[in-house]
DNA sequence: TAACTGTATTAAGACACATAGTACAGTTAA
DNA sequence: TTAACTGTACTATGTGTCTTAATACAGTTA
């Protein structure tokens, strides 16, 4: 019953941001396994209180980048995924390292940055 | 004679915010020293062939959070930056987290991203 | 047939960004 | 003192994006 996606209208991304966001990491990390029926355009507008078009938009592009497939008349279908997630996984290697040289410029070495790393390797 | 700031009109950013991080950068990673004398509104206005109301902007928010300091009459300077730093680093270590735990999602473990620290560890 | 599905279009309002022009007060050097 | 600089404030205007709204059309399914 939980409604997949959260909209947090304090949020600086535009509403149809969001729902993309949403349902990309929904899609990458498995929970929507390919194949999956996604809420029509109608039905999550009205659930979530938006309006349409802000869904179709966001539907519209995310089958533009190969997450999902619309088809009309049937509804929109998650995609396999994997061609996604390994695209995904270059974009966040590079978020990665530019992110750790900003931080050695002012002055956080690798070094602490692998320490930290290592704290969070716990299994609790 | 290199215009310290650079504007890529096509860059999703703001103008005023190209400016407000082109500065920040150039404060944390001690390329100007505190007490350093910015560019007036006017003259970056002009050389940067923007309006000088953007720049005003940019500096108003770059002094509220503690860059640089402006004084009517005199002009703007940059400042100790030891506090900016400091919630800079704060700010950046959040979202290594935040990007970490988006890598694990995907399948990228922290041993893997310590391996990849350590490969540009070395000093060529 | 009726009720669903995606898709497309146009219109309107709200808002942020940027530009333009003007004005005022403090500082500095001629 | 004057002239030229400095930051600051304000209003008006144009543009683009986001969002809502109201329709309309075509394909699918029970």
């Amino acid at each position: 019953m939980s409604p997949l996606i959260h909209i947090n209208f304090r949020d600086a991304r535009p509403i149809y941001q969001q729902v993309k966001d949403g349902f990309c990491q929904l899609i990458l990390s498995g929970a929507l396994p390919p194949g999956y029926k996604l809420p029509s355009v109608r039905e999550l507008a009205t659930s979530l209180t938006i309006n349409p078009n802000t869904i179709q938009r966001a539907y519209r592009e995310l089958e533009q980048e190969d997450y999902i497939v619309s088809v009309p008349g049937k509804g929109s279908f998650v995609c396999d995924g994997k061609q996604a997630a390994q695209a995904r996984r270059r974009e966040l290697m590079e978020r990665f390292e530019k992110l750790v040289k900003e931080m050695e410029q002012l002055g956080i070495s690798r070094g602490q940055l692998i320490q930290k790393l290592r704290e969070g390797e716990e299994k609790p």
